[in-house]
DNA sequence: ATGGTTCTGGACCGCACGGTCAACATATGC
DNA sequence: GCATATGTTGACCGTGCGGTCCAGAACCAT
């Protein structure tokens, strides 16, 4: 009934993403998004509305995927929660020196320094989002505790929130461009203070 | 010799903090830097150089006054390190729901997040803070260890960089506005974990 | 008072911004 | 194959951007 798209949806957003991610909102023009998505103007304000609102789609997405990839990593199957958890650490430390140049932070962590104090919608994806991340550790906690690997006399949501708060350190560390020691230490000592039994299970 | 300046310098860049610190550097034009400041362009540009330059004065100064700041605060001859580390722990929660409105966070922070990236300056005086920072930390830890509030067991560098992303993610959660029993949680769940003997010295 | 020197205010510049729009292309339903 | 409906393209718009510049103001030494 009528002509249908020329671009995949999805694309562009992962395109659109890519460039927020790496510019920031604001520091991010239409002209870059058009040259990143392959779009003209006409097409990107047809099918996301403007600038503002495409960041929105893409945020949610990004958040979207950040929380099932992390759900997926730990209530997986395989291996201890215990090693589980120590597995996020590591990949936290080994983010910090990944590849080559200044590391890119999470999306979510630099939308919320530029955006959460002025935007509502952004402010509230963020706090959804540490909300079930915090959830999500939470229930991996009281897993080790059952397991024997964490103490169970300590208190599985304050140290959910322990944790989240180290992650998120971790990452703005990892901003700053922080030396991997710095971040190895941080690890470390965390799992260690929370009580978690060392290596191997 | 010649006109001298109708300004008071420390009181233009004080202006200036306040502005990029509401906005971020990219969010922050021209115009509202001559607003807040009631400077002319020409002033602006004959005393500090571009908007790039002023920014980084703006941080340079804010770094040098929060490390001065915490120095004074964590260094200060009252009462014990197990308390001070306490007292800016409990300071931080604070912050969280501090007056009204989306609490603010630290202009250290938001700028690492926007700018670290592409912008070595930046990235440098981050890290040089937040190892400044981690050096009054692990001080005052040793300060806590020698006075038998923590147990002298503890690896003091490790545990004050494990001190220092805690912080940090207590500021990340602040900036999305998290409840304040989360940062309570953080801090609570952070001070036992590193061993700190509980409440009045 | 005058000359030398710096500071100030704002007019001005070229540019790129976010956003709109109308002409045209391309699909579907009949 | 024509009517209809949507997608696409890029020219276009007004605005505000960061930055320059210069005419005049203000001060000091003499």
């Amino acid at each position: 009934m009528a002509r249908p798209r020329k671009f995949d949806e999805q694309q562009v957003l992962r395109s659109a993403t890519e460039t927020f991610w790496t510019s920031g909102f604001a520091a991010t023009s239409l002209d870059d998004l058009m040259r990143t998505t392959g779009l003209g103007k006409g097409s990107l304000y047809g099918a996301f509305g403007d600038k503002q609102a495409l960041f929105q789609r893409v945020l949610d997405g990004y958040c979207a995927d950040a929380a099932a990839g992390l759900r997926e990593r730990l209530s997986g199957p395989e291996s201890s929660s215990a090693a589980r958890i120590r597995t996020l650490f590591d990949m936290m430390v080994a983010a910090a020196s990944g590849s080559s140049g200044p590391p890119r932070a999470c999306l979510l962590a630099k939308s919320t320094a530029e955006l959460a104090a002025t935007n509502a919608d952004v402010a509230a994806r963020a706090q959804q989002t540490f909300a079930t991340i915090a959830d999500l550790l939470q229930a991996e906690v009281e897993s080790a505790q059952a397991a024997g690997d964490i103490p169970a006399d300590r208190n599985a949501r304050r140290t959910a929130h322990h944790l989240l708060a180290v992650l998120r350190g971790m990452e703005a560390l990892t901003e700053a461009g922080m030396d991997e020691s710095v971040l190895r230490d941080a690890a470390d000592a965390a799992l260690m203070a929370v009580g978690l039994r060392p290596e191997g299970q």
